[in-house]
DNA sequence: AGCTATGTCAACCATTTGGTTGATAATTGG
DNA sequence: CCAATTATCAACCAAATGGTTGACATAGCT
C-alpha cells in the first residue's frame, strides 16, 4: 500500500502507462475479459518476461487487478482510474470545440444501453 | 512534416506529452492564452532549457503551436489532438460504469455555454 | 517422485528522458 | 555600435524505459 496518491501523481502513472501501444494493446484485450499472463503475452512479439513488467505498471497505475491462483494469474481490467485521465483531458475539451455537441449526440444514442 | 501518423503512433505522442506533470502545467497555463517561452519558464523550477525541450515534445505531439516573430516564440494550445486520447479512454467508459449517466448531466447543464 | 507449465526475479544492455551548464545565434533597445 | 534579451544548440549526466536471457520458485499432471 502506498500512501495516499495526489492527483498529479496518479496522472503521471495513468498517463505514461497509456503511453505504450503494448500496454494499450493488453489493456484493450482485458476488455474481452480476464486473462492469464501467458494468454497475454501470446500475440505479441515480445518475451513473457516483456509483458510480466508491462502488467506491473499497468497495476501501477490501478488500470489492472490480478487474482492469483496457484501458479495461474488472472489479470482483469479495472478502468476506474482512467476516469481521472478523462476528466483531465475534458477540461480541454472547449479548446477543440463542437465536441460538447458530438458528445450530448453520443450520449442521446446510448441512453438505453448504458 | 512527417508521413502520415498513424493512430497508434498518435496516441503514443499525446499520452506521453501528457505523462509528465510540467508539461500537463505548461498545457494549463496556455489555457490562459499563448505565451512566450520565457514567461512560460518563469513558474517553474526549471531552466529556460528544459521547459524549452517540453516545448518541443508537446510541439511533436501537436499540442502546441509556435509562431516566431522576431526573437519571441509565441506558443499556443492545441488541444485537437488531445480529442484521440479522448475518444481511445472513451472506449472504456463501459468498464467504470455510471459515467453515462454523470455525462448526460453534464451535458444537460452546459448546453448553452457550449 | 519427476517432469512440465506458469510466472517472477536478477542482471544486463541500448536508448530515451529530464535535467543541467555553457556557448551561440538572432533580435531589439539605448 | 553595443549591450541586453530571447531562445536554441551541444555536450554531458543520472535515472528510467523497454527489451533481452538465464535462473529460480511454485504448482499441476502423470
Amino acid at each position: 500500500m502506498s500512501a495516499t496518491l495526489v492527483a498529479e501523481d496518479q496522472l503521471d502513472l495513468i498517463f505514461h502507462a497509456l503511453a505504450n501501444r503494448t500496454r494499450r494493446a493488453l489493456l484493450a484485450r482485458l476488455k474481452r475479459g480476464p486473462a492469464k499472463v501467458t494468454d497475454l503475452a501470446a500475440p505479441f512479439g515480445v518475451s513473457l518476461n516483456a509483458v510480466s513488467k508491462h502488467l506491473l505498471v499497468l497495476e501501477d497505475a490501478g488500470l489492472v487487478e490480478r487474482t492469483i491462483k496457484g501458479r495461474i494469474h488472472l489479470c482483469a481490467l479495472q478502468a476506474g482510474p482512467m476516469a481521472s485521465a478523462e476528466a483531465w483531458i475534458g477540461t480541454y475539451e472547449t479548446f477543440w470545440g463542437g465536441t460538447l455537441e458530438k458528445l450530448a449526440d453520443f450520449v442521446e444514442n446510448n441512453k438505453d444501453q448504458a
